[in-house]
DNA sequence: TGTACATCAGTGAACGCGCGTTCACTGATGTAC
DNA sequence: TGTACATCAGTGAACGCGCGTTCACTGATGTAC
């Protein structure tokens, strides 16, 4: 008994990956809730009647994107917001992972921000947990530093959404900046930076 | 000379009024991206081709949308952060201005937040203008401000940007509430208010 | 006030096109013996 | 190892349908005299 997959199982795979892959292009410039399955198909080489051997609908399709853009983001997250060091060189270190994922995810990026308040509702249900799972593990992370004593989970778990909110629109605001000049791009970190540090700020004199 | 429209003016303008209300209500459950110009003409009961008399397109029809959903939104935004009085009492009035506009215009509400990095390339262009609006005349405001004494305007235009995104996200957990129940709506409130309370901190201390 | 002409918001037929979905199929891969 | 049958990812024709856009039109409203 291996974990060995036989050829055709590869194969699926292979053009599952592939449906994915061509829809996440086409997403570049377009809504889920317009994206045409033939485009798709067209975009991969196949038969259109071959998307249902994958997906039941673009939507089934969307849900499934919603799992490889943040599924594997989680490790990430907890790190960024991991206690110990310069509160300033943790902040600084938090914009650089958020600038390095927009730079090497861009697609991934848009698609998220774009269907979050999207037209289709399984795939913003599909975020809003994924979402809610990440303000989770923050919160869970956060509850590990020793700044947070004395804090209840509630305002802990407050925090956390502020978190994820700004990790979000920080993520935007690159990407919108991916085509314009370095100097966009630095004035975005600067500002995500300073955001950053206000809300440190009223964090440390939470309980005073 | 008077200021008096004729007949066909009025009624030209009733007629594109009233394909802005369908297409708004149609917005509910999709995206402008896939809205069809026949889906809307419809839903008034005028023939399609009446359609562009008052509009080129589904995009153009989205831009007058996003004038229609926030241009009359500056000044309320306005006095909502004025300076003066408890600051206490202020976050509780901010929050409970953006719980009721969003009771009053849910749609619009909607329309922005799904558009605003939706599919459609001059609609997000529009709502993009309107929201660096705000953030200016919230940092005009601010500056009125005697606590901002000190401020970069730099800083204050951080500031005034942080405030503008709390909106937009208070106003969008506000509306996924809107059919829930009054208790999921405290909690928001609840949570929009100490997330204020946390970003008023850190003004506070921002010149330590 | 009345008349003759101009304007133009809305009509309705027609067009070519791409859509999602169904169905019976093919032929390579998998499995039982 | 070889054979006979089962599985199933991908095919290709066909369907009915609604789409955006064009065009010449109609008839109420507006304007000049």
């Amino acid at each position: 008994m291996s974990h060995t997959l036989g050829v055709r199982q590869v194969q699926k795979r292979r053009t599952r990956q592939a449906l994915l892959d061509a829809a996440l292009e086409l997403l570049e410039e377009q809504s889920l809730s317009s994206l045409g399955l033939r485009e798709v198909t067209r975009a991969v080489g196949v038969a259109p009647t071959a998307f249902y051997r994958h997906f039941r609908s673009t939507a089934d399709l969307g849900v499934a994107l919603v799992e490889e853009a943040l599924g594997s983001l989680h490790p990430m997250i907890r790190t960024t917001v991991s206690p110990g060091g310069d509160p300033e060189e943790r902040i600084a270190r938090a914009v650089e992972l958020i600038a390095s994922h927009v730079g090497e995810y861009p697609s991934h990026v848009r698609f998220i921000a774009r269907e979050r308040h999207g037209g289709v509702q399984p795939v913003r249900e599909a975020i809003r947990e994924q979402l809610a799972r990440f303000a989770e593990e923050v919160r869970a992370e956060l509850a590990g530093d020793p700044e947070s004593a004395g804090w209840h989970d509630d305002d802990l778990l407050m925090l956390a959404g502020l978190y994820v909110d700004q990790m979000l629109s920080t993520a935007s605001q690159f990407l919108e900046a991916l085509e314009g000049t370095a100097e966009e791009r630095r004035r975005v970190a600067e500002t995500a930076t300073r955001r950053l540090r206000l809300i440190t700020l009223g964090r440390r004199h939470w309980l005073d």
